[in-house]
DNA sequence: TAAGTTTCCGCAAACGTTTGCAATAACTTT
DNA sequence: AAAGTTATTGCAAACGTTTGCGGAAACTTA
């Protein structure tokens, strides 16, 4: 049990959110991050087979509802990756946005200072803010890049 | 009939696609832009009442595929608002990405100017290649951020 | 610990969007 | 103009996600 899931717990309890076995269920799953991608972002289909296993009455509903409720507690952050969304734990010390590869589906960190500026600029020019917490930009990862050239010049 | 009208037709001609009563229905709605937002960009089912008063028959799949061919040969430009599509014809003369309000789902153009800086770092940084074509970055736009205030002060 | 209050859950149905399939229609060739 | 080729269509079913509802469970109060 790492501090940011025990912290996780204590975010609800103080914010009057029953502490359900579901819940705390989806919870334990998302901080272990143990998803196929490897890289800690878990989509809804891998956190609900994961549940059912925990408990077998879980439902998908119920997946949905608790990781949006996380979400706007800030609890977990989503990322919505080739068109499925994905949650990993918001860790407060090392928030970051990220890059999706329309190729692989890899979801790259990227630092939040990268963003910092363009912030800045819609906000004198616009007075729009921007929601950063979910950012995500779209296109194609190095990898992909250099594999699609290979391809062409064996055409 | 806008040029730029005539030029989708073209290019949908030029690259080997067919002319279907379907396709230039759907074009020809897309062209007026007359969309209930007034800000040219249009949802998924304005496009399909529109397009079923000219041909009964239409089906919403078609208008699905239809609108993601034009996008895949750059006649459309698709933005997600409130997390429903939307779609405008392509000005090749007025490229732009958008900011959409997450409050009043007001669609606001954004210059690419605002992100070439953007892309260039995340190119030289980490190769990475930005798919700006259809960018846009969610957020509170500068009227729903002062009602929001208004309202706070109010309580 | 038992009763009361209210949030939360499972279920089923709906949402917007995508897909497989067999029939049709656009284009090409003769 | 007719026949042949193949992309496109309408339909129905499926996808991932959201929602309404009535019963159940979490918390509060006593
Ligand atoms: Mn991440
Ligand atoms: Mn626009
Ligand atoms: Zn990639
Ligand atoms: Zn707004």
């Amino acid at each position: 049990m790492t501090i940011k899931h025990e912290k996780a717990i204590e975010t609800l309890r103080l914010k009057g959110h029953r502490l359900t076995p579901q819940r705390l269920i989806v919870l334990s799953i998302i901080a272990s991050g143990d998803g196929a991608s490897g890289d800690g972002h878990m989509g809804v289909d891998e956190v609900f087979q994961a549940a059912k296993k925990a408990y077998p009455y879980m439902d998908i509903a119920t997946v949905y509802r608790t990781l949006h409720l996380f979400k706007d507690l800030g609890v977990v952050t989503e990322v919505a990756i080739g068109d499925r969304l994905h949650f990993e734990l918001t860790d407060p010390n090392g928030r970051h946005h990220h890059m999706v590869c329309r190729v692989c589906n890899g979801a790259f960190n990227l630092s939040p200072h990268y963003l910092a500026e363009f912030r800045d600029t819609l906000n004198k020019e616009f007075g729009f803010e921007p929601d950063l917490e979910h950012f995500a930009v779209s296109g194609v990862c190095a990898e992909c890049q250099e594999s699609s050239q290979e391809q062409q010049i064996q055409d």
